[in-house]
RNA sequence: GGCCCGUUCGUCUAUCGGUUAGGACGCCAGGUUUUCAUCCUGGAAAGAGGGGUUCGACUCCCCUACGGGCUA
């Protein structure tokens, strides 16, 4: 019987390294694919052209387990879905999430055809994430995304606007190990990349100081940071009281006549909610956390501490066009609702939640108060570990 | 004009006749983290200016400057 084809993102780190180590023992043919997705270093903070480093790592590793390697330059379609992405939803005033739509444009599609065009049966990355599958009644098969096995490290959520195709064609061959044993399994082959340090910041960019590479395009505005009591009287409206889940899950809408000027910003699109630094505002007993940006009018609003009113809901929405289902066959039709796990920021534990979906859009509410909630992050909900759904907070 | 009170890190402040002048916020650096954030650890950073008293003054006294209050 013919090998089955698998072409393998080696990143140039240890993960992607291990992964394509264990698909060769598992006996497939196995071809090393290093994507190229960004050039300009002069907006990273680290040292030297990050890339080159990692490439010729990815290439080490090739040759050391015998595998052919490609680079593949896919940048043009980085700045176009992913760059460009970012700077419209930051104009708007929301925080994007790059990452999770790099793996659902970049790796998992654009990557993916290509390996499909080289007649690959499969692509593989080192995501700490499983998958597995059932079929249903009518013979179809049915994949599900599982957490990884290794709950510190577990990266499902990045990969929780992954389609049922997209899947079907993923391989994930380290998600059943902890980091520990990966970089066991790592030294123990003489890889290069056994002792290198995890990477962090935005995949493929590096680590970048977010205003500094947002300032390529957004123009800094001087503007007022307002502070807002905990005990404003916008925390205490009637209609806050109700308990229905529409208006739990709206925003609390500031004016500058709400509080108090504290100090001035450089630009409302370059800050998120539940941030605490970069605001140059002391003298406080307690730390300033951002609790809401208005972009039209280039205000911040702050509440001090961080138990703040401001700062907690119970619940949020999603937009029908926006809700994306992993498990179709869980899908819900307007007026049910199901009871599930959900975060809405990578590493976040878990948190009892209940989805209502309605004709127009989708609602969950929290068993507990969750810390800035954010237009333009994700939440990713669970059953148990499988990730079933996700969407973009509104 | 007279009387009284105040002035300490960038900010808000604590303390004291002998202290490495403490903390918080802010800032910086490192750590955690494939998003943005959060979080953890560490660091730099101060006695308005000038004269006294004293073995020794940020602390007590006087003058000057600045800020606040009362009063002709």
């Amino acid at each position: 019987m013919k090998k089955k084809r698998v072409i393998i993102g080696l990143s140039g780190g240890v993960d992607s390294s291990v992964a394509a180590y264990l698909l060769k023992e598992q006996g497939y043919e196995v071809i090393g694919l290093f994507m190229k997705n960004w050039h300009d270093e002069s907006v990273t903070l680290s040292k030297e052209c990050p890339w080159l480093e990692d490439s010729n790592d990815a290439m080490l590793v090739a040759e050391k387990l015998c595998i052919p390697f490609q680079t593949v330059d896919l940048s043009k379609e980085y700045k176009e879905r992913i760059i460009d992405y970012m700077f419209d939803e930051y104009s708007k005033g929301r925080t994007p999430n790059p990452d999770i739509l790099c793996n659902r444009e970049i790796k998992f599609d654009v990557f993916l055809k290509i390996a499909l065009s080289l007649e690959a049966d499969y692509v593989a990355t080192g995501h700490y994430c499983q998958k597995d599958s059932f079929n249903i009644d009518s013979g179809k098969e049915v994949y599900r995304l599982l957490a990884g096995k290794d709950k510190s490290k577990d990266q499902s959520y990045f990969l929780c606007q992954l389609s049922q195709k997209q899947l079907s064609n993923i391989l994930f061959p380290i998600g059943h190990l902890n980091k520990e044993q990966v970089r066991k399994i790592a030294q123990k082959q003489n890889l290069v990349t056994a002792e290198k340090k995890d990477s962090q910041g935005l995949c493929f960019v590096g680590k970048v100081r977010l205003p500094d590479f947002l300032q390529q395009q957004l123009k800094p505005k001087t503007g007022k940071i307002i502070e807002i009591p905990n005990d404003s009287s916008v925390y205490f409206k009637p209609e806050n009281f109700d308990n229905d889940i529409i208006t739990r899950s709206r925003k609390f809408r500031y004016e500058p006549s709400d509080g108090i000027e504290v100090g001035q910003h450089n630009g409302a699109h370059f800050y998120t909610i539940g941030q605490r630094k970069g605001l140059g505002v002391g003298g406080n007993l307690k730390p300033l956390f951002i609790i809401d940006t208005d972009v039209d009018n280039n205000t911040i609003y702050v509440g001090q501490g961080k138990v703040h009113p401001g700062l907690f809901r119970f619940a949020l929405r999603v937009s029908k066009s926006d809700i994306h289902w992993i498990r179709n066959d869980l899908r819900l039709n307007s007026g049910e609702n199901l009871s599930v796990v959900a975060r809405i920021r990578y590493r976040q534990t878990l948190q009892e939640a209940t989805l209502f979906q309605t004709e127009n859009t989708m609602y969950i509410s929290f068993k507990n108060p969750q810390f800035a909630i954010t237009s333009g992050q994700f939440v990713a909900w669970y059953k148990e570990k499988e990730l079933v759904g996700s969407g973009v907070i509104t």
